[in-house]
RNA sequence: GUGGUUGUAGCUCAGUUGGUUAGAGCAUCGGAUUGUGAUUCCGAGGGUCGGGGGUUCGAGUCCCCUCAGCCACCCCA
């Protein structure tokens, strides 16, 4: 017979377990950041009708999804982004759960578009959204979150790069440009990857702009300084557009809010040429760069939308939330060599020395175990030296080694696999003395 | 989807103008060492040379197609 062979599909990766630690690591720390703003967890299905995805219709949105018929004949495809379920989830939902709702929802989504490092067709994204108000305040919690997100992940040196698309509308009203609006704020869009001039080109090729308007947005490029400064020469490109003064002011009470908070200066930077792509944002748009690694693009991305559900119901709910891409980040930290080197999720490993005393180690390992520390018992009773070889390779931090002597003793020999030094503990008086060891030298008070 | 580039053991790579049975280091497993791991020594396993087709007496090597990785575009997490 032959064999098939084993092969995983472009873009859809396994995940070994050294990989995917630090992803339910990261995973752990984004459930916890939004818990603690009170976002509640939500699921929805993987595939959705075809019509609820491609309610907007872009071209590039039908290039990108994967798309079949079901067994009973649907029209059916996977999620390409956890926004569009959520519409549809809020238009069903809402009535039952009121707003404003606050939902996390962590998942997969699909898209079949070519791969790149950082870039897959299954990846994970965390999106967290509030919707049902069009409050300032909300607007500057989601900036919070993602600042405490980053922080609580272990991030010193990032930005936060804020706009507010009324200002861009505003600035686009003015000069004539409102209908062609997509095509401007995309080539804008790429200012900082292909420079002032090729922008100004795009501009006059896909939106039909005359070199002086590509020329009076590019003006935004040329502002520079603190946000407040960037603010105060925001003002005069805009002013007389109603929407566009709105726009730098919510800004200024974005920017305000953020800081009362607490959240230095640095972490949150005015950038009046990011756009995002997408076209639903209407409000405040926020990217997330890490300043050691920008070439990998934005990892947590977001922003304020009107009208979230409209395609499915005719009650208005703004909203407002950001995406952080698990996969992208993930990338990322292992280029900046951020994640350990672990490969199991226990910490404590006891040897099966002594082939008579199953009992006893499982024993052992239950009552370490019931103070809240992992431990994993060896399934052979192979040579000592054997099993602590494959301690040493799996990244063990303690191993608790018990033979005839120990147990005639009542003793165990506390091994730290990171110095090498062995400590004999009674366990005469029970297991407490072990486990305050234990705990010693893993630094967990 | 478009263009470029790469593909030899689990990993990093060598492999002569196309020429016998494709090699090394690391890793794995076993032993030296029946109570102590990251360093030593010995040995073993592991390959449809990414896959398919073609040229040739003969292909890891040349040609075509395909699959996968990386890079750029597009778009975006």
């Amino acid at each position: 017979m032959s064999l098939i062979q084993p092969r995983t599909l472009k873009g859809f990766r396994d995940y070994l377990p050294e990989a995917m630690i630090p992803r339910e690591q990261l995973i752990a720390t984004a459930q916890q950041v939004y818990r603690s703003y009170g976002f509640s967890p939500i699921d929805t299905p993987a595939l959705e009708y075809l019509e609820i995805l491609t309610g907007k219709g872009s071209d590039e949105t039908d290039r990108q999804l994967y798309k079949f018929q079901d067994h009973g004949g649907r029209d059916v495809g996977l999620r390409f982004d956890l926004t569009v379920p959520l519409a549809r989830f809020a238009a069903q939902h809402v009535p039952k759960l009121g707003t404003p709702f606050k939902r996390y929802h962590i998942a997969s989504v699909w898209r079949g578009e070519n791969t790149q490092r950082g870039r897959y067709r299954e990846f994970m994204q965390c999106d967290f959204d509030t919707i049902g108000t069009k409050s300032v305040a909300a607007d500057i919690e989601t900036g919070l979150v993602i600042h405490d997100l980053f922080q609580t992940i272990g991030f010193s040196k990032f930005t936060i790069r804020i706009n507010n698309r009324m200002v861009l509308n505003g600035l686009l009203d003015k000069l004539g440009l409102a209908s062609k609006s997509t095509e401007v704020l995309r080539a804008l869009d790429k200012l900082g990857k292909i420079g002032r001039d090729k922008v100004a080109e795009e501009m006059t090729a896909t939106a039909g702009a005359t070199q002086e308007q590509a020329e009076q947005v590019l003006k935004l490029s040329d502002l520079a300084g603190s946000n407040a400064e960037i603010l105060a020469q925001l003002a005069p490109l805009v002013s007389g557009s109603e929407i566009g003064e709105e726009g730098v002011s919510r800004l200024n009470e974005v920017l305000a809010g953020i800081a009362a908070a607490g959240v230095e200066e640095a972490r949150i930077q005015v950038d009046v040429s990011i756009a995002r792509g997408l076209d639903y944002y209407t409000g405040v748009i926020f990217e997330t760069f890490l300043d050691d690694l920008p070439t990998i693009g934005s990892v947590c991305s977001g922003g304020r939308y009107d009208n979230l559900a409209g395609l499915f119901t005719k009650q208005e709910l703004p909203g407002i939330g950001a995406s952080l891409g698990l996969d992208r980040l993930l990338a990322a930290m292992e280029e900046l060599e951020m994640l350990a080197k672990v490969r199991t999720p226990a910490p404590v490993f006891i040897p099966y020395f002594d082939g008579d005393r199953l009992g006893a180690y499982l024993k052992l390992a239950a009552r370490i175990r019931g103070a809240g520390i992992g431990v994993e018992v060896y399934p052979d009773p192979k040579k000592l030296g054997q099993q602590l070889k494959y301690a040493d390779s799996r990244g063990f931090s303690v191993a608790v080694i018990a033979g005839a002597n120990e147990f005639a003793a009542e003793t165990v020999q506390l091994k730290n696999l990171q110095s090498g030094e062995s400590e004999e503990v009674s366990l005469a008086e029970g297991p407490n003395t072990l486990i305050a060891r234990i705990r010693s030298i893993l630094s967990i008070g």
